[in-house]
RNA sequence: GUGGGUAUAGCGCAGUUGGCUAGCGCGCCAGAUUGUGGCUCUGGAGGUCAUGGGUUCAAUUCCCAUUAUCCACC
């Protein structure tokens, strides 16, 4: 299924097959959510952004429209009109996030914090307030209905932060749920690829413990969870040196919901194949822009009469038609476009990073592609 | 020319029956955002309260004059 064809040092350049085609990694997924990229760009046009691969939520499209409602209007794939791989994630993040904070701040609604339990998890929806259940079986159930090329294992990301009893026992849980989603694939005779998730917190012991547990369930693919979720970059970064060496090397590794430009250099070079980010969307709603020079804030004034594109060496659609003045008044403006146009853009710049990461890796030039490159792709253009 | 009103941050406005560091919205600047509950959140800069004089312990506030501006009338 995955193949590996060259790595320079640690950084690998591989193929990985699924039921919608091959996909060449190191490869960045382009998250929607809802079956919707954020900022109005349909699967379809995802295609001409370089996109390999479309990332979906089974909580989201569980509670709406209904994973049954998907399932019958033939799959993701048919659904969303995209017909290459989809990876759907398990929803396992959402015990995570609609767990912290309580949700009180902008949205107004005040939800239940989910209730974790052997079973699996009670959540209660961010829509109607309707109490959901949600374990293995289920998530597995879900995505498969869903129709996803790649499914993600159940598991409970854990905020930074927690003691190390509390990350003992909720990775073995982890482990207890993995094992039965294998079991659950097996049942539904489900072809597409599971992948399991290490988990751990910070903590370096728990994570090579785990991953070396999970290694032996010989699953399709393996993914490092629960960073990037407010712990020191540091400590990430070490937490990955401490992962990678116990990850199988023939199986793809994912870093899940990594990152940065300069994140994802730095954990290719660490050993990592895939990532998901609602970075590049997110950002450009709010007018961050990522460019081969760092990060510029469109919505500044200094950009006013700026007739470049955002990034002059960029070749995607809106780079060849638009200026940086006009993207800038449209945000000004607050017109829909503003947000369409930087997430297009966004993209593409991300998918074409990981594009020429892997020229970098067949051409053994990737350590000193990253030396150049990592720090200056996340710093704010001056 | 006469009568009346107004003058407070780049713009639009609050406010003070005279008393702490004069506020708000927009704009501007900066930061944040990492398996999306966010067209979001956080912070910052910027005022001789039109000008000159007076009353008062104290004036952006009260009084007088001047200037600008708006409205009405001749």
């Amino acid at each position: 299924m995955y193949k590996l064809i060259t790595s320079d040092s640690k950084a690998r350049r591989g193929v990985l097959a699924t039921a919608h085609g091959e996909i060449q990694t190191p490869f960045f997924m382009n998250v929607a959510t809802a079956a919707a990229i954020k900022g109005g760009i349909s699967a379809p046009e995802l295609s001409d952004l370089k996109c390999q691969v479309m990332l979906c939520n089974t909580y989201h499209l569980h509670i709406r429209p209904g994973d049954d409602v998907i399932r019958d209007l033939g799959g993701l794939h048919a659904f969303t009109n995209w017909n290459k791989p989809i990876l759907t994630d398990s929803g396992g993040f959402q015990v995570f996030s609609l767990g912290r904070a309580g949700g009180t701040e902008s949205s107004g609604y005040v939800g239940k914090p989910p209730i974790i339990k052997e079973s699996g998890v009670f959540f209660s929806s961010h829509i109607d307030g309707k109490k959901i259940f949600m374990g293995p079986e289920e998530s597995m159930r879900i995505q498969y209905n869903l129709g996803a090329d790649i499914v993600m294992a159940f598991d409970e990301c854990i905020p930074d932060g927690q003691s190390r009893v509390y990350v003992e026992n909720s990775v073995k849980r982890t482990t207890r749920w993995l094992i039965r989603c294998q079991e659950e694939m097996l049942r539904l005779e489900s072809a597409a690829l599971l992948f399991g998730i290490n988990q751990g917190g910070v903590y370096n012991d728990i994570r090579v413990k785990h991953m070396q547990e999970i290694a032996e369930l010989n699953l399709p693919g393996y993914a490092i969870g629960g960073l990037a979720v407010g712990e020191a970059k540091d400590d990430m970064f070490r937490v990955i040196e401490a992962v990678e060496p116990y990850m199988p090397t023939e199986k793809p590794r994912y870093l899940m919901g990594v990152g940065t430009p300069s994140d994802i250099i730095e954990a290719v070079f660490r050993g990592i194949d895939m990532f998901d980010c609602v970075m590049p969307t997110r950002n450009a709603r709010h007018g961050t822009i990522f460019t081969s020079e760092g990060i510029l804030h469109i919505k500044n004034k200094r950009y006013e009469r700026d007739d470049k594109p955002l990034d002059e060496v960029c070749g995607c659609p809106v780079c060849a038609q638009h200026s940086r003045g006009y993207i800038r008044h449209l945000f000004k403006a607050q017109e829909y476009l503003a947000g369409r146009l930087s997430s297009i853009h966004n993209l593409y710049f991300y998918n074409a990073l990981m594009e020429k990461i892997r020229t970098e890796i067949e051409n053994s030039t990737f350590t000193a592609f990253r030396e150049e490159n990592s720090l200056k792709l996340s710093e704010l253009i001056r």
